[in-house]
DNA sequence: GTATTCCGTCTTGTATACTAATCAGGATAC
DNA sequence: GTATCCTGATTAGTATACAAGACGGAATAC
């Protein structure tokens, strides 16, 4: 038992990367919706103690990803409506973001977010789906950053769940990719006339469209 | 030392109650912005172990009122920027909240928000000032509720910050108190009918008002 | 047969001992 | 005098032991 094994990698500490793991192990689904979470059985597996896991759980909960029982923990299901939810959020938050960029960004950001959404400089040869999942990301994150508001930035992040991006590609037909990226650029064009009702109305739309594809495909 | 005063009350683990008596030492001033925590020194004060401090304070840095340094925790400060950013993430939260209350609140909802924001069965032998206070909490509470979202009521009452409510009091003006009232009233009408636009319309303005009166009297 | 009580087990909550990183301040070298 | 290197003290990170509540099921009473 005796030796620690060292800090794995620069700076991270064994919470850190036994919340990530335990984040990525969920949102994968490596572990199923309503399976029962045990705190020494995790640390077992992370090989790291009880604390590191508790204090991973704590934080899993608070983005709704766990809920704790009396005893033990389970991984939380979501259900249709819980996606709704989830999407409804980023509807208020992100196009709230897209308000703020329009008003605040700097040329340089929105050129940033430009290049982006037109694929420029690279990945040209992949397919529609697949750029898809990546320019998103990039997308809506370089966005966010414009709105100069950390807070916002924090509450998106936490409260944003990677859950379908990782099989989301697979929800999208060609089409429902094609619409979305036109909803980028529709959301584009927005910003660089600085027109923040309209960014703000095209972002909700943006992503009441990603729900009902999602809604729409899964089962 | 050996003996552990049992619980305190009903349900309440000594970590909730830990959490709870810092956030309070917190908000009401008693510990200022800046200064240091270190957790040995708030176990002996709190009463319990390091272990429902740190939970604690891992929390409250979630919320962003500490952030931990390299060695020892400080309260953060919220400067004028970060009070900005605060208020402009609860127009963006709380008047989607009110778009969806217009959208889907039920009647009894709505009329509960109308009850509570006329002051109707209550206070009215209270000064114009006490009741904004009072009353406001209730009113936005009601409207969350109203936009049958849990996660968007969960976001908000995380991110919530009470620091100002405990002096908001003093920082109206009785002028100010009257318009941030009537602000409610025009919320309440575009709930009446059921026009979801103007609801978050005017939720925004109302959130904006209360962010302006605060910066403009707080120094 | 059903209800109730009791008891063992499971699991989280909490305390505490230990580890290791960070910092401050002085000693040393130049 | 300044810069660099120790060195001890401070403090968060982690492991672990113990406490106590919750659950399930057996045993008992009726």
């Amino acid at each position: 038992m005796s030796t620690l094994r060292v800090m794995h990698d620069a700076g991270t500490t064994r919470s850190d990367d036994a919340y990530k793991r335990l984040r990525h192990a969920i949102l994968t689904g490596r572990v199923r919706p309503n399976e029962r979470l045990v705190e020494a059985e995790l640390a077992v597996q992370l090989e790291v103690s009880r604390t590191p896991v508790r204090e991973s759980l704590k934080k899993l909960a608070a983005e709704g990803l766990v809920i704790s029982r009396r005893r033990g923990w389970i991984v939380r299901e979501h259900t249709g409506d819980e996606i709704r939810e989830i999407y409804e959020a980023r509807s208020a938050l992100e196009g709230y973001c897209a308000r703020l960029a329009a008003q605040r960004g700097t040329d340089f950001e929105i050129q940033k977010i430009v290049s982006i959404s037109r694929g420029e400089d690279k990945n040209i040869l992949k397919s529609l789906r697949e750029r898809l999942v990546e320019v998103n990301d990039l997308f809506h994150d370089a966005i966010i950053s414009a709105a100069h508001n950390e807070r916002l930035v924090h509450i998106v992040r936490t409260n944003r769940n990677y859950y379908f991006n990782f099989r989301i590609a697979s929800l999208y037909t060609d089409e429902e990719a094609e619409a979305s990226l036109a909803g980028h650029e529709a959301i584009v064009c927005a910003l660089l006339d600085r027109d923040a009702d309209r960014a703000e109305r095209e972002m909700r739309q943006h992503i009441d469209l990603a729900l009902t594809v999602i809604l729409g495909n899964l089962r």
